[in-house]
DNA sequence: GTCTATAAAGCGATAGAC
DNA sequence: GTCTATCGCTTTATAGAC
């Protein structure tokens, strides 16, 4: 089905953008006008309870990208590590090689966890979930398919910390590497 | 009451704690006064640059945690095997087992990043590279001791992230056990 | 050094005309 | 659906008495 009104999708973007850059309590209405190109009267139209309810909006719009592509590839390629490549490419894409930090995350270390605490725990929650039932399919043992899934995620989460602590996109796209070559097992002699 | 907040220093604890919870936007001079038990006008007179000159208080205080509890051992325990077992004691004890979250980690990925670049950047990077150091020592060839010091850091601060999303600090301390683990080099055979 | 009072600006949010 | 005007409140920061 069509979205009856098209600007409040349109708006989502550049609202993930701000929460991105300032969190929520730094991103101000008055940018939020700015960058939107919505004055105050149609943010209020489209977000009526205001900056959670846009909050809300982008927090479902980053759930949604993520099923389709990362959780879907996941669960349903044939071949798991297919799936684990297509992951790999989706975060380096989405997360623009570390130049762009986890929303999800930025918004769990602080006191704006309380407001989202369901669906930033889901996020997390179903990324590590469907990512460790895909390693049981490449072979891993149910407890190694869930440690390592933990990690990968933590992993992720934590070289986007660093790749923009130090304003350098390399550092994450080489963590990635890493991460990835660890979904391939652990013994794995070379060819 | 022992003793009251007769000083600047004995007001960084609660100010640091203050800005881990709500982020560097979100810490209220209103929230200030009221945990640090210090009037406007005491916070002015020792702070005189406000909350900036408060945040970079709290930031040189962790430096000097970190720098007496974490690097020094690393750089000159005799064993850096003994080192990395302190590093890995220190970080779980000044994260709480995962219930508090890094002020650095939280600064560095919003736009406060850009108050205290230097100061985030520096943390990080002499970190990885006194571990990268100690695991050289250790045996790890040069690049596996860069990039096994670049994933351990990452890997803490993505299990601080995981961990508060879950609110479950059972995760963090099975994570250091895991990153710890690494540090022990790949192959190692039962003992 | 600590207090109260206050300033000036910005905040999120609302109302009502069009 | 978008605009302007405005509300009531909080913000950071300052001034000046004590």
């Amino acid at each position: 089905m069509v979205r009856k009104i098209a600007e409040r999708g349109d708006a989502i973007p550049a609202l993930a953008e701000i929460f991105r850059e300032h969190g929520f309590a730094g991103a101000s209405l008055s940018e939020i006008t700015k960058r939107t190109g919505l004055g105050k009267g149609s943010l209020y139209h489209f977000f009526p309870n205001g900056k959670e309810e846009m909050a809300q909006a982008v927090l479902d719009d980053v759930a949604g990208w993520f099923e389709t592509n990362v959780f879907m590839p996941l669960r349903e390629s044939e071949d798991p590590a297919a799936g684990i490549d297509q992951m790999f490419k989706a975060v380096i894409r989405f997360f623009h090689s570390g130049r762009r930090v986890c929303l999800v995350g930025t918004f769990a270390l602080d006191d704006t966890r309380d407001r989202f605490a369901s669906e930033i725990q889901s996020y997390f929650a179903v990324w590590t979930r469907v990512l460790a039932a895909a390693l049981k399919r490449r072979g891993f043992d149910t407890r190694a398919a869930r440690e390592t899934a933990e990690d990968v995620v933590a992993g992720i989460q934590g070289a986007l910390v660093l790749a923009r602590a130090h304003d350098d996109s390399a550092l994450f796209t080489r963590a990635m590497k890493r991460l990835h070559q660890r979904t391939k097992g652990v013994h794995r002699d070379r060819p």
